[in-house]
DNA sequence: TAGCTTAATGATCGATCGATGAACAAGATC
DNA sequence: GATCTTGTTCATCGATCGATCATTAAGCTA
């Protein structure tokens, strides 16, 4: 062991007195981690331990648990829905099947996270506001949009309903919450049975898909 | 208001002295609704004020809050996987889909039930292994031969996988979760949903739906 | 109705929670 | 190198947690 005081050795860990805002991005970096692993309850003085500060500190930064909390939702709700994507469901010079196979794919990617899920399902239990703000978002942003594309692209002889877009999408996320919130093995690779979901849902309207 | 200590009046509220069993079987029953509202979380005195008792008489009922919460998993878990369902899905005398759809309404009237999916929910990010326990049983004992069934029944040109029998039933859990995890609004009677979607999938194996 | 069993209460313990404020010291400024 | 700013620590508060135990009283029995 060389000592532990040097300079350089120390440039992640031990770092005292931080500029306010990297201090305040470490806490809720650490604090997604940690609340999303115990939980909403898990305690300001575990995640001190964590970051290797004293619990008072992160009082110094949030007046209340309640608002570390908030800035949690705020930080897993960021660049978890990407603005190309209501452009991509509506773009018809590409089959609806590779669209919804890109979009899937590239939503997997964001949303088939442990931090993410398991947050997001702590506080829909909790009842926060954060959930019903999202699924709006996302019903109106880009499955009623997928919904009327997947209508245009139909043979007309069965209408997809919003149930049906509801019933596709959550057959792809229970993928996420059966590797995170349950642990049970998933596929490592889920973007094949997401095609095969896809084309299954296609082709009851007689759509080609992507599989 | 009529004098409350009529001995008539109080059938219900305000008893005393209860037999053993009836008050330990009362105490998880209230155990259960209150969990499934507040999360494992929840204090033992406020359960004991919703009980009208005293805190310490629930630890004369369980030793500790842990044995209470065991008890309240082994409540909702009962009753909730039908002994007749293995039959049912392997009866060959009637169509695969008229069984996979007798099969999800029974189902789903036994899960989509607000104590049932909260609690299932909060223990499975608990790392309970209740939910372990329960999604290895249904799979074994229903879903397996669900899609061995499906396998016999369709024309063969393509063979569905476990994964599809997931995603299948993905679709169908992800009802309750919008229901009872997020509230948002679903279907008032989803039969008509879990029908069609269960003829989409079918369809997709050149097999004839319910719907 | 007196006596006995025991279900239930009331008081309290030690630990832990979120939150507060005084004291300290790291690091920039001159 | 002395001084000042302020990020950080240390000590502590009141509330609340699970859990314990002596005390009380409901309800059966003789």
């Amino acid at each position: 062991m060389e000592a532990a005081s040097s300079r350089v050795a120390r440039v992640e860990i031990d770092r005292r007195r931080l500029p306010p805002e990297e201090r305040q991005q470490q806490i809720v970096d650490e604090a997604v981690r940690f609340f999303a692993e115990v939980g909403l309850d898990g305690t300001s003085r575990e995640l001190a331990n964590r970051l290797g500060v004293t619990q008072s500190l992160i009082f110094k930064y949030f007046e209340t648990k309640q608002d570390l909390i908030e800035a949690v939702y705020g930080r897993v709700y960021l660049e978890r829905i990407s603005p190309d994507w209501p452009a991509l469901i509506r773009d018809r010079s590409r089959p609806i099947g590779e669209r919804m196979s890109i979009f899937y794919r590239d939503y997997g990617s964001r949303i088939f996270d442990h931090d993410w899920m398991r947050i997001f399902m702590f506080s829909g239990l909790a009842g926060a506001e954060l959930n019903k703000r999202y699924l709006n978002h996302l019903r109106q942003t880009l499955l009623e949009p997928m919904l009327e594309e997947v209508r245009q692209a139909s043979d007309r002889r069965t209408v997809p309903t919003m149930e049906d877009i509801w019933s596709l999408h959550g057959g792809i996320v229970y993928i996420g919450i059966r590797q995170h919130i349950y642990r049970m093995p998933t596929p490592d690779e889920p973007q094949h049975e997401i095609d095969r979901a896809i084309t299954r849902f296609l082709g009851s309207f007689g759509i080609k898909g992507p599989a």
